[in-house]
RNA sequence: GAACUCGUAGCUCAGUUGGUUAGAGCGCUACAUUGACAUUGUAGAGGCCAGAGGUUCGAGUCCUCUCGAGUUCACCA
């Protein structure tokens, strides 16, 4: 052996190595070793396809491995399924961008176009990310790989989708949706910021009908769309305002008649305590609004944009239409005051951070609490009956704080790059109650009421160029991938299909069981519930909760027992990375320069669920000493076993005792009972800093040292070096492995592989 | 406004159901060393475990409050 363990020279020929056995594979593992029934199994987090890996990857990599290698060598029958995700918005905005630096953009394209470029564009990077995951030392099993778009993810992904659709638990409507006009699609409401901006607090005064020069003062942030208002609401209790019920105001800018109402969510104290209502394009008036079947009545379309309604305003985008709007009123004397420090928080795009638009949408939600299937009360259920027991401080109580608040989830995504909603929309008869954007044959993008487009256009040009369309809720569909046969309907012979792709979280939210129940036959039976799922805590809400829900539709049973929950990683300071401050780690530098498994090393030890963990040089440092030391410790017993041979243990200088072989069996077979246990309770950090110091402070300084004055015999010696190569196995696989191939040539162990030999028992320090 | 998390050595963090002199990595000081490893060893300095109460035979660990830091959710026209 080398003096020196040196990492660039072994690790890639250990993967191959165990990649030879097919070592990953949980039924060639049971060729290769004792394998029990019970089993074990995590689904990896799929990365973004087309992403190279940063540290966070790395993360949960390390993490994962070292359970599923540790349950391996347990003899459970062990599987890790690896896949990628498509990562729909994420994805077409990276794709978008880049369209732009050619000039174009993806109103170019007709939707099956632009889906094939983006296809092409994520195939030439989809290798990446699973190289480097195996660069990190990833024991999955490769055979078993998915991508989030796999034919036949997409069969399952879309069956799970007409299942619901037929229980009643996705329905289309109407609704105010989260639409980002610079993204040009709708998002739910997790994927908006709120962030706190000055804004302007306009008063306005409104004439009242009965006598128009006494007035009402309205505090509005939002004065552009009050061409729009039918309607004012005041407190129902509140004694200032009590007065006003049922009485009659003049729009400020058409002079139309507004009923004032009563609805306890006006805020007495905030502003006047009288309310304008905007119900097609603020979330409180719309649920006001139906409440008390009031108009909804859009003015302000997806560009962002005053619509005709609009009149003089028609076509300013909302920014210029407030100015215009702030202007005449002003002109008119109708302003009573602008605030201008007003702070609030705003809705904003997490993806561009424009203003979101909240604007009156038909799209497909998912019932989360439907009479006859109530999906968040099972999963809420499932929590405290402890069948899911999250790991991570204090996130059980935010898990169900997010379920006792979850509405309907918005699935409906208006963005090509993604599984498509398998709709088709009936034309005959309904030609005015649908929109669509199309590429003509002239390659001109048309838009329109299709009751118009056809008079020009056949149905097939436009279809062949779709781009988008919209239909009223109230246009009949049938569930279907393809065009609908002709007789599938009596009243239609004509279909157009949806353009809308569902949510990624929507596809994500069913990985665990759409990975199993479409990998090897039986793999589901055999796997789910999975046992562990390990993630950011950042996505709780995004994914973990949603593969509660869908799991529990599914399957009936939650997706796994455990979860748990890794912190972000931060730099050495303890500030978080980001690629602007330049302080982000790139996992596979850092593999370079001092070895993967000190890097896992260090990304694992002293780390607790739930909670962040800062990380730098010092600590790939120190831990790339830590493999040296492994090599060494080995390169020794190694030497000495040599040294014996030609200097035998006759030699009359023995101090070695039995009473010290029982106390140095002892503290291994302690040593051996304290990771384990740390381990099963998934104490990965603290059962890394106990093998990290009891290998150190205890085997090397103490034991090794009484080895050289044959204080300890070989045997013992060998046993002990071989025990923890065991239990360093999962944390720092390849310099593990590699000075077990050493040892394996010079006889001291039987077993030809680390990978699959068995965890250290008990019984073995009698 | 609410919830959650954290406050332990110079820095970054562990500390398993409360149990003897509180630990690690990095840093610091002194010394050692040609035979596993200088990617080392030995010894050492450095902590009223944020503060105040309480429970207990016993509290870094459990409870209450205060102060400080962070994260998230909700804040409404």
């Amino acid at each position: 052996m080398e003096s020196n363990y040196n990492h660039t020279n072994h690790e890639e020929k250990i993967y191959k190595l165990w990649e030879k056995h097919d070592a990953f594979n949980p039924d060639t593992v049971k060729k290769l070793r004792t394998v029990r029934s019970k089993s074990f199994s995590i689904i990896m987090p799929p990365p973004n396809a087309n992403d190279p890996l940063h540290v966070g990857h790395a993360t949960f990599v390390s993490l994962e491995d070292i359970l599923i290698r540790y349950h391996r060598m347990l003899g459970d029958d062990t599987v890790w399924i690896p896949g990628t995700d498509h990562a729909g918005i994420e994805t077409q905005f990276v794709f978008e961008k880049k369209l732009r630096k050619d000039k174009k953009s993806r109103f170019d394209y007709d939707s099956n176009s632009l889906y094939k470029l983006i296809w092409e564009y994520v195939q030439e990077n989809s290798g990446i990310a699973v190289d480097q995951i195996k660069k990190l030392g990833a024991s999955a099993d490769w055979s078993r790989f998915k991508f989030t778009l796999d034919p036949e993810i997409v069969d399952e992904v879309l069956e799970t989708f007409t299942e619901l659709h037929n229980d009643g638990l996705i329905y289309r409507d109407v609704q105010l949706v989260n639409y980002c006009t610079k993204c040009g699609t709708s998002y739910s409401e997790l994927e908006v910021d709120k962030v706190d901006q000055n804004v302007k607090l306009y008063y306005v005064k409104y004439p009242l009908a009965s006598d128009p020069k006494t007035f009402i003062t309205i505090a509005t942030t939002r004065p552009e769309p009050i061409f729009l208002d039918t309607h004012i609401a005041v407190h129902p209790k509140d004694k200032k305002t009590k007065k006003l019920i049922g009485k009659k105001a003049l729009n400020p800018l058409t002079g139309a008649e507004m009923e004032i109402i009563a609805d306890e969510f006006v805020e007495p104290e905030f502003g006047t305590g009288i309310v304008k209502l905007t119900p097609a394009h603020d979330f409180n008036d719309f649920i006001v609004a139906k409440k008390h079947d009031l108009p909804i009545i859009q003015g302000i379309n997806r560009q962002g944009k005053i619509m005709d309604i609009g009149g003089k305003y028609a076509g300013f985008t909302v920014l210029q239409a407030r100015e215009q709007v702030v202007k005449d009123l002003e002109e008119k004397n109708l302003i009573e005051k602008i605030e201008t420090k007003y702070n609030t928080p705003v809705d904003t795009c997490y993806r561009c951070g424009r203003i979101i638009e909240p604007l009156p949408l038909p799209q497909f939600f998912l019932s989360v609490r439907h009479t006859k299937n109530n999906l968040v009360e099972q999963a809420l259920k499932v929590v405290e009956d402890q069948k899911t027991v999250i790991l991570g401080a204090g996130y059980t109580t935010v898990l169900n704080h997010w379920l006792n608040n979850l509405r309907d989830w918005n699935i409906s995504r208006q963005i090509v790059w993604g599984i498509t909603i398998p709709v088709w929309y009936e034309i005959d008869g309904n030609e005015d109650k649908i929109t669509a954007g199309f590429l003509s044959k002239k390659k001109q993008y048309i838009n329109g009421i299709l009751s118009e487009l056809l008079k020009e256009h056949k149905l097939e040009e436009i279809i062949d160029g779709l781009q988008q369309i919209t239909a009223e809720p109230d246009v009949p569909y049938i569930l279907s991938r393809e065009k609908p046969a002709k007789s599938a309907s009596k009243t239609t012979k004509n279909w157009i299909p949806e353009t809308d792709t569902f949510d990624t979280w929507f596809s994500s939210a069913q990985w665990p069981f759409v990975t199993l129940k479409t990998n090897k036959k039986g793999d589901f039976k055999r796997f789910y519930p999975t046992s562990v799922m390990e993630t950011g805590y950042d996505i709780l809400p995004f994914w973990v909760m949603r593969m509660m829900l869908l799991g529990l539709y599914k399957a009936g049973e939650t997706p796994f027992a455990h979860v748990y929950l890794h912190g972000l990683v931060r730099d050495e300071k303890g500030q978080k990375m980001s690629k602007s401050k330049g302080n982000s780690i790139d996992p596979l530098e850092v593999t370079k320069e001092f070895g993967t498994d000190a890097l896992r090393m260090a990304l694992v030890i002293r780390s607790t669920a739930g909670q962040d963990k800062s990380v730098g040089n010092r600590d790939f440092k120190g831990m790339k000493h830590l493999t040296n030391k492994l090599w060494n410790a080995a390169r020794f017993t190694l030497m000495n076993k040599e040294r014996l041979k030609t200097e035998p243990i006759a030699s009359g200088k023995i101090t070695y005792q039995k009473g010290q072989e029982k106390h140095f069996k002892k503290q291994l077979r302690e040593n051996v009972e304290n990771i384990t246990l740390q381990l099963d309770k998934l104490n990965i950090g603290y059962s890394a800093d106990m093998l990290y110091s009891q290998f150190w402070h205890w085997f090397c300084d103490v034991c090794i040292e009484d080895a050289k004055n044959d204080g300890l015999s070989q045997e013992n010696l060998e046993q002990g070096m071989v025990t923890f190569l065991k239990l360093f196995h999962p944390y720092m696989p390849f310099v593990t492995e590699a000075i077990w191939q050493e040892f394996y040539k010079n006889d001291i162990v039987t077993e030809p592989l680390l990978i699959t030999s068995d965890w250290p028992k008990t019984t073995d320090f009698a």
